[in-house]
RNA sequence: GGCGGCGUAGCCAAGUGGUAAGGCAGAGGUCUGCAAAACCUUUAUUCAUCGGUUCGAUUCCGAUCGCCGCCUCCA
């Protein structure tokens, strides 16, 4: 079995084997009322390197992502505009996926909407009044706590006395609940309340954990293997999601859990509340690529926080620069031709640094998702090529070493598409003329093509195989 | 108060009981008409501090200092 799970099972003191070959993954995304922040883009980057890493490994992969809809903000907003939730959150939605396509993150299979999935949620509360893991009170329906004795198991609370007892911290609810720790699973509204569902127990809206519970099960099965999401809904929302699920079920719930740890800014955690945040579009109208802003946001390992720094960004942006310019570089020598390195029955060197990168690269992302590793594993085998091909790569090699580089960016998404720089008859004609003044040592002509180039974003490069030239 | 995480070069950081990955920036070099670009080389006797265990600790244990988070809407 994959030592990767194996190291996942960290997180639940078990390990509990993925048989079949496919892997049901369940995120839960944001809630679609505003722009989500560059933050909780890291926990989808990694979900989609999680999803594209399981790929490459031969499962199947079935990926639930949750945009959540029910939120008090999102009512309040929908009722004071006089439209319904799902007329509000539609752009919100939209520039949610715009934002995660330009990312380079693959579609989930199934992104269900809490509101179009309130008799799923009815279905399990009735279960859970049914079997005495719930009640009612002042008209909502809460969670009974006490009847779910590994409650905490996922963070590790310990719940004896302190929670419950002495932090003044608790909530002094107003609603008459059994135990401090019980949750709503269902809260009354009035009859001309908008919106409100009606159900056996009565008209209400779902509460907030439910959701999950419910989606997950619906498309996944009442145990599935990956659960996913930021670091704070560790707890209480996983932690209530496993007592709704496993209270109703009786089955193990999720297999894995995966969080991602929170971004710092300097030094100081990111969050919407304390407004030190940048969105998506923030980083892009400042000009830095998606390519960078990805990089950056799987550089460090994904239950590690990560400070964000601009400093950061640029260097990434530089780093992209270099793993793209390293890639062009081979599509060159690939169609350039030329003698084969090593032969069948022999591996040249470069075939064997890359092959070499492959395992190191893997043997990363099995240890835990270690992503800075496996990053590593790709710089080594660019600098090992440059080192040892002085500039001369054969066709066959350079096919091999294009075939790694497909293997890893299949994962990781980093290099982007190849910008097909084809000709552009424009500048390949001045790149041409500016080669005839050079030649003539007519260097003001020469320089004056090249500043024009410039200021076109066009990059010269004069090398002993002649001129190259890119987009910046 | 309860629970948890972190402190490694200018910056971002990986990592391990046996002597510090990688990236960015900097410096030097190759190339070049000059540049740029590209590429190469180089950068921590040391891993917050102080003790302890050990043949040996950055890595384990204890203490101290500093930072951060969850327990309340946020990924």
């Amino acid at each position: 079995m994959l030592r990767f799970f194996n190291t996942l099972s960290r997180q639940v003191e078990e390990f509990h084997p993925i048989e079949d070959g496919k892997v049901r993954m369940y995120i839960c995304g944001p809630t679609v009322w505003n722009f989500a922040h560059i933050g909780n883009f890291r926990t989808f980057v990694f979900g989609d390197v999680l999803r594209r890493y399981l790929k490459f490994k031969g499962y199947e992969v079935t990926h639930v992502f949750n945009l959540t809809d029910v939120d008090d903000r999102i009512i309040n907003e929908a009722n004071a505009r006089g439209i319904s939730i799902d007329e509000f959150t539609a752009p919100f939605i939209q520039y949610f996926w715009e934002d995660f396509d330009a990312l380079g993150m693959e579609r989930p299979e199934v992104t269900p909407r809490a509101t179009h999935h309130i008799p799923e949620m009815i279905a399990i509360i009735s279960k859970l009044l049914e079997n005495g893991k719930a009640y009612e009170s002042d008209g909502s329906i809460y969670y009974r706590i006490s009847t779910f004795p590994d409650y905490g198991k996922l963070s590790k609370i310990n719940f004896s006395g302190n929670v419950a007892g002495g932090s003044e911290r608790v909530d002094t609810d107003k609603y008459d609940k059994e135990d401090a720790r019980d949750f709503a699973l269902w809260k009354l509204v009035g009859p001309d309340e908008e919106p409100g569902w009606d159900a056996p127990f009565g008209r209400g809206r779902p509460g907030w954990h439910i959701e999950c519970s419910a989606m997950s099960m619906k498309y996944l099965g009442e145990t599935f293997d990956l659960h996913a999401g930021g670091m704070d809904l560790q707890f209480p929302h996983h932690e209530n999601e496993i007592a709704q699920s496993e209270g109703s079920t009786g089955k193990l719930f999720a297999k894995y859990w995966l969080h991602s740890e929170f971004l710092k800014i300097d030094d100081v955690t990111m969050s919407k509340s304390k407004g030190n945040f940048f969105t998506f579009r923030d980083l892009r109208d400042q000009g830095y690529s998606a390519l960078a802003i990805r990089y950056l946001l799987l550089s460090v390992p994904t239950r590690k926080q990560l400070n964000f720094t601009f400093e950061g960004l640029q260097a990434a942006e530089s780093t992209v620069g270099r793993l793209r310019n390293f890639r062009s570089l081979l599509f060159e020598a690939a169609h350039r031709g030329g003698k084969p390195n090593g032969s069948e029955d022999e591996p040249s060197n470069l075939a064997i640094v890359a092959q070499r990168a492959i395992e190191k690269f893997e043997t990363a992302m099995d240890d835990d998702f270690n992503t800075a590793a496996a990053l590593a594993a790709i710089h080594d085998m660019v600098r090992e090529v440059n080192t040892q091909a002085k500039g001369e790569i054969g066709a066959q090699d350079a096919l091999v070493i294009l075939g790694a580089i497909r293997k890893f960016d299949s994962i990781l998404g980093i290099f982007g598409t190849q910008d097909d720089s084809s000709l552009d008859a424009e500048i390949e004609a001045l790149v041409e003329e500016r080669q005839h003044a050079r030649h003539n040592r007519d260097f003001a002509r020469s320089d004056e093509i090249r500043d024009e180039l410039a200021s076109k974003g066009i990059i010269l490069e004069d090398t002993k195989e002649g001129v190259r030239w890119k987009r910046k």
